[in-house]
Order: C-alpha cells, then structure tokens, then sequence
DNA sequence: ATATTTGCCATACATTTGTATGGTATTATA
DNA sequence: TATAATACCATACAAATGTATGGCAAATAT
C-alpha cells in the first residue's frame, strides 16, 4: 500500500491539492518558487518520491501534468479531535473521538485540526450541530474572527474582539452575553482561528 | 461590453471551459488537436480574438495560463443524467426564476463537482450565499435529498420528493411555493445529488 | 470593386517545463 | 562504523509551450 510520506512531502502535496482547489496544477518551477528551492530538480525529486509512494501520478514530460491519484478516494480521512459548543463549553480530547471523510476541495493547512460542533449556540454564525470546523492553529486572530479558546478547561467557539486591556468573545447569538477575559486571566488560552465549516447531507439533510 | 464570439471562438471557449472543469486548462497545442489545427498560430489568433472580446484573460509565457473572466456564469460541465449532452459543457444562464445562481467552481473527482450558491432561498437549510455545495451526478436522488436540477435553463438546488406522477422541489423558505414537475415536463433534468456543504471563512467570517 | 474580417497555414524563436546526472551535507538505520 | 535515505544544489538538455510574422483563401462589408 502507500507509504507514509515525509513532512516535506506531505507539504509539496498539500500544496498541490491546494492549487489544484484554486484551479491549476502547479509547475515545478512554481513548487520550487514556493517552497524556496533555488532548483526545479529538487522539487522534480521529490515528486518522484511522492510518485512512488504512490499518491500522484505524472504525464511525462506534459506542462502540470500531475495527476492526484488519492483523489480516487475524493475524500481524505481526517481525526476530529473533540466537541466543541459556544454556550455549554465542551472538552478537546487528547485523542480522536472520531475520524471524517473529508472531501480534497476542502483544504486543510499544515496543522490543523476538525472539531465537530455540538448545540446550536452558533446558528446564528450560521454553523450548526454536528458541523465540522477546521481550526488552524498557526494564525492570529483578528476582530471578527471566529475562535477556538480554551477557558476555564473548556473549548468554546466564540468571535473574537482585541480591546485595549482585555479581550471579548462574543457569541453570535444574542441570548448569550459576551465573554470577557482580562489580560490577566489565569485559564485562557487561543487554539486558533476557524478557518472553515464542513457539513455533510447524508441523512436527512438540514 | 463584451461582444458577440464567433462561432468558432465560442466552440473553443467552450472547449476550454470543458477541460477545465476537468481539471486542466488545455494548452495550444491541445485545442489545436481536438480541434484538427495543424499549427498552435491558429489557436493563438482565436485566443487572442477571444481576450479582445473579453471572455478569457492570458498569462503570457504561462503553461496553460488562461483564466477565464466570465467564470460568474457558470458552467455545468456534465451531460446530464442520460442524456448526451454532446460533450459541450451546457451552459446556464439563470434568469432570475430563483434566486440561487450557481457559478461553476472548481473540478471535482468522481465526477462530483462544487456549485457556489447565491442568494439566501436557501437559509432555512443552513445553506448560504458564498457556499459551496458538493453535488454528485451518479446518486439516485430519495425523498427530501437536496438535488440540484435544471429546470427551463435555470439551475436550482431544492429538495426532491418523488411523487406517482409528479415530482415537487420543495423550498425550504416558506416563501416560496413548491414546484410541480409533471412526468412530461418538457424542459427538466436532475443533475445530481448535494452531498456536502463547505464554506470558507477566509474574509469575514460569518 | 475594394477593403476588411475571418479562418487557416508555415516557419521561426525565446522561454518554460520536465528530466537527467552528479555532487554535498545531514540524518537516520543497520 | 558503514550504509542508506533524505534534502538540497548546479548544470545541462530535449521537448513542450507561447508568441511573432508573413502569407493565402473565402466570406463580408463598404
């Protein structure tokens, strides 16, 4: 079966996809501009890794001519790695407690994790129970964004505001009052910026 | 505004939009190919025809480097459901029977393939403007499935429910009234069955 | 009748692109 | 310690690709 790929690897390829998403296979030129290389070989090796590994596929000598083959599967698994509600705080489990299909289309960056959102707290963001949330920890959130914060032991999903001394999440619906965190809170920590929302219609859909 | 395309420029864009929803914008050499060219120059001078007229836009020295401008109008790139649509990619233009536009996105594996909603009508399924809905061609609608369907040359997405001698696309917003397709219904075909719904949150959220 | 547009061809050329080979440094692995 | 595997570089080259120029025939407009 397919090997594991290396982390540079997996990142050339994520990149692909990634392009690909947006609309065009890259070159090799652009892969190496990407990635820093000052050489098209090394990306050239690195497919060729990658090839045999068997995850892509190539058409010789043909301009973008990389073909996905785990896009066979059209769906790649990903961990969920807990729940998360706004109003009732929920637990992010060490371990998966759960594993989704998730389609190519929707592109997950280095990092980054899903948690499935439970209770409707959110409708008003219009994301729902039992959606999918993409979290990338790498980014810093800017007002307005959508957060994943651990307070007090527990994972919310708020929209995130930078005040002078302190720092508000506010909930999308209005029942709910908006949480302050002064800057000297002891409990609070950002695990990063909700990037997307996947849901999938299977059953009933809504 | 944009003129009037040429026959033969109009079989090319739709030749390119084609392969494109396939995964690859074809390079000269491939549209001179299909299109029994014996030299690239030929293409060359309709492409440039074409980007006069404003449809496509040319990233020069760029392998496959065409863009298309007028991609806000969206392209279904299959036949569908049976009927041979002659390999051309149909192209919709809706006018506003709805109020769900559907502008072609990106080439989905399998088949599948991503519609980008317009338009709130579909709010009451937790479906909004700006997302993308994951629709797949080779599924057998059942009742209450979301489907995306043509209906006299304008794309919409509703929920199917199969009747003994109708079909009725329902709204999920109450506003609007169901439609009754009876079995001879001239000018209507499924195109497949809306198995996700992914949403950025690139800009701002929400 | 003349000019213009359209549709095609041939040739030519500079980049772009994929590919091959050989080399160096670092990190596993046996 | 010896041996791979990984990750990168430089150079080189053939094919692919986009582009430019000039020419020809048929249809269309003036």
């Amino acid at each position: 079966m397919a090997k594991e790929l290396t982390n540079i690897q997996k990142r050339i390829l994520d990149f692909i996809i990634d392009k690909k998403s947006k609309g065009m296979i890259p070159t090799l030129a652009e892969i190496a501009e990407f990635f820093g290389y000052k050489n098209r070989a090394t990306v050239q090796q690195h497919l060729q890794a990658i090839q045999t590994k068997g995850y892509i596929k190539r058409n010789p000598k043909l301009a973008r001519g990389i073909e996905l083959t785990i896009e066979d599967k059209f769906f790649i698994p990903r961990p969920v790695l807990g729940e998360v509600a706004a109003g009732n705080p929920l637990t992010i489990y060490p371990d998966n407690i759960d594993t989704v299909e998730l389609p190519t289309v929707a592109h997950m960056p280095q990092d980054s994790f899903l948690l499935r959102v439970k209770g409707d707290s959110l409708k008003d963001a219009y994301i729902f129970s039992g959606d999918l949330v993409i979290v990338n920890p790498n980014l810093q959130p800017a007002d307005g964004h959508f957060v994943t914060a651990i307070l007090d032991g527990a994972a919310v999903v708020k929209r995130f505001f930078k005040k002078k001394d302190r720092i508000e999440l506010h909930s999308e619906n209005q029942e709910y009052e908006p949480i302050i965190i002064e800057s000297t809170h002891p409990n609070f920590k950002i695990v990063g910026v909700v990037v997307g929302v996947y849901r999938t219609m299977d059953k009933k859909a809504g």
